[in-house]
RNA sequence: GGCCCCGUAGCUCAGCUGGAUAGAGCGGCCCCCUCCUAAGGGGCAGGCCGGUGGUUCGAAUCCACCCGGGGUCACCA
């Protein structure tokens, strides 16, 4: 039920028939025309741009291609009126029946209300949060995880079929370092000093890590050389690390379906493989990078590596995938990685990464690009920093980890609900200020209460309404006489919440969650709007004891208001409030 | 210096596939409850959409260059 894609239809429609008919000539290019929402209600319904598109192609004049699609469409009994206007807009009217029937639409689909079967089930994996397995999540990783799990939600909800992933490095140096912190960490449990050097991880968290492993191994790795303990305690570490970050992302009401372990990638020949792949399409050559443009670093000096021919897959120089000792770099596994996602059978990639990885972007691009011949495609969303506040005030806290707030410190202090939507109302690559004080106020400005109290206040009203004896259920308003419905504020809800399946689709094409939030906070909006005209105009009242069928219509109308909320606060893994008390 | 992101009202930000007179919240001024939640609603003031060119019937939106702010930049992941 999409009001937007049935009228371009039926426009698209129509201008094959003035082709077929020779009005229009034949090999017409129809892509650009639009279907829209006119900014102006005055302008009517919808708006086509269809005249002005195809004038040049046609070499005809706007207004008449406007006119003879005008006589076409307003044949059609959905449309009302189509008036040229303008340089060549075609402005239609509908009948109020085409707006009015988004409202039994969503009662009868509940929060799927809007799902979409735009994806067409094809595969598309998330990647979010992959923070090292070295410490806690703090709140940069609590942005991407808000992030990346909403837009795996939206992607849900417009019919794709979505895995939700987190890759842990846990192939690298800095478990070494996480495995002798610990260590550290167990002598403390056994009653010795700790010596946490410089270089080690210096914080709290890893106290009951020291513990954990003096239970399980006693007093057995003490006065032992690392060579004894190194690997054991390495994976031991992670382990912990993992279940701690888990348990930080549930808090948060983000569940991974895979969590992908870049050691797995060492030693079984999957880098090995997937560098085979590139050498084979001659994408892998030993050779010399020329030094940084600018800025030299004092060090630097010529090497020969093995590099990988990015450049032709739109980089900007090429990358190196072995060190100049033949091991390694980073960018190998992350590679295999990727290879492994494209070998699963994923038809599309999208990796969340903080704002500072920027410099990843066009590598990685291009190395998906060379391993899928093109036909993978993978987008990368960087998001920007958080800053935090409290009344105003830059906010600092350094409960157990050092100098960071962490995701959980965040979640305990405002909960899941607040810290997710207001980190959806910014775009990913807008920085984000984040006031403790201010989320959890309640009032107009801060979006999470207003669209929540929004939601609440529909459950009041049926609440109200049940009691003065109208049956409130679902089922018994989908089936409700909705012609009552006349009044242009009641009919501006109606047309906002017409527009929910399109929003929904755009966001899902962009890949940008925050919409849904901008969309929440316009239809809270419109609907608090119309419930206080019911103070100043009593006939306006959703519920009228006298008037039966005008009630039942409101309740219907405010209900579906209701659900659509539920539905896209669901998407953004909120929950919606029955109260606000 | 190269690359990436950002620049829209006093402040924080939306702005759809390029579409008609550029929007919201906060702040300022003014108004509205005997009532389904005033935890709310309405109005007024406030903008050369960073700048200059270009493409187009039409540009905040696309392209080029420039100016500001941030990020990043060979064997760290």
């Amino acid at each position: 039920m999409n009001v937007f894609a049935e009228i371009n239809t039926l426009v698209l429609e129509n201008l094959n028939t003035l082709v077929a008919e020779g009005t229009l000539p034949t090999g017409l290019d129809f892509s650009n025309v639009a279907v829209e929402p006119p900014r102006d209600a005055a302008h009517g319904d919808m708006a086509t741009n269809a005249a002005m598109v195809l004038a040049k192609q046609a070499r005809m004049k706007p207004r008449d291609i406007a006119e003879a699609l005008a006589d076409k469409l307003a044949a059609d009994p959905r449309v009302l009126t189509a008036d040229v206007a303008g340089p060549g807009f075609l402005n239609l009217r509908l009948d109020a029946d085409i707006w009015l029937s988004v409202i039994p639409a969503a009662l009868n689909h509940g929060t799927d209300f809007g799902r979409s079967d735009m994806g067409g089930k094809r595969k598309i994996n998330v990647e979010f949060v992959s923070a090292n397995p070295t410490g806690p999540l703090h709140v940069g990783h609590t942005r991407g995880a808000v992030f990346g799990d909403a837009l795996a939600g939206l992607l849900d909800f417009a019919g794709f079929d979505v895995t939700r992933e987190y890759y842990i490095n846990d192939g690298g140096a800095q478990v070494d370092v996480l495995a002798r912190s610990a260590y550290e960490r167990y002598r403390e449990a056994l009653g010795q000093e700790p010596k946490i050097v410089e270089g080690l991880y210096p914080g709290d968290y890893l106290i009951p890590v020291g513990q954990a492993i003096a239970e399980k191994y006693g007093d057995s790795l003490l006065d032992k050389p690392e060579s004894e303990w190194l690997a054991e305690l390495r994976e031991f570490s992670t382990e912990q690390m993992m279940d701690m970050i888990r348990a930080d992302l549930k808090a948060l009401g983000v569940v991974m379906d895979v969590f992908f372990s870049e050691k797995s990638l060492y030693g079984t020949g999957k880098i090995e493989s997937a560098l085979q792949t590139l050498e084979d399409k001659g994408l892998i050559y030993q050779g010399v990078l020329e030094p940084p443009k600018g800025k030299l670093p004092e060090d630097w000096e010529a090497r020969e590596q093995t590099l990988f021919k990015s450049t032709e897959h739109g980089d900007d120089v090429d990358r190196p995938v072995k060190k100049s000792d033949g091991s390694w770099t980073y960018f190998a596994p992350d590679i295999a990685y990727h290879y492994d996602k494209i070998q699963r059978g994923f038809d599309e990639l999208i990796d969340v990464l903080g704002a500072d990885h920027g410099g990843y972007v066009k590598r990685m691009k291009a190395a998906v690009s060379a391993l899928s011949d093109g036909k993978v495609p993978l987008d990368i969303k960087l998001t920007q920093l958080v800053k935090l506040f409290k009344n105003g005030e830059p906010f600092k806290m350094s409960k157990r980890a050092g100098t960071f707030v962490t995701l959980k410190d965040v979640v305990d202090l405002v909960g899941p609900d607040v810290t997710r939507f207001v980190m959806l109302t910014r775009k990913n690559d807008a920085p984000l200020d984040f006031d403790f004080a201010k989320v959890l106020e309640q009032s107009k400005d801060n979006p999470v209460f207003y669209v929540q109290y929004a939601h609440a206040r529909v459950n009041s009203v049926l609440a109200k309404a049940a009691e003065a004896g109208f049956d409130v259920t679902d089922e018994n308003l989908a089936s409700a006489d909705l012609r009552p419905l006349e009044h242009d504020a009641e009919l501006g809800l109606v047309r906002k919440l017409a527009e929910w399946p399109r929003l929904l689709e755009a966001a899902a094409r962009h890949h940008e969650p925050h919409r849904i939030a901008f969309y929440l906070y316009d239809l809270a909006s419109d609907f608090h709007a119309l419930q206080h005209l019911g103070k100043i105009e009593p006939e306006l009242r959703f519920i009228r004891p006298d008037k039966p069928e005008q009630t039942l219509a409101r309740l219907a109308m405010i209900r579906a208001t209701a659900v659509a909320i539920a539905a896209g606060l669901g998407i953004l893994g909120v929950t919606p409030a029955k109260e606000m008390r």
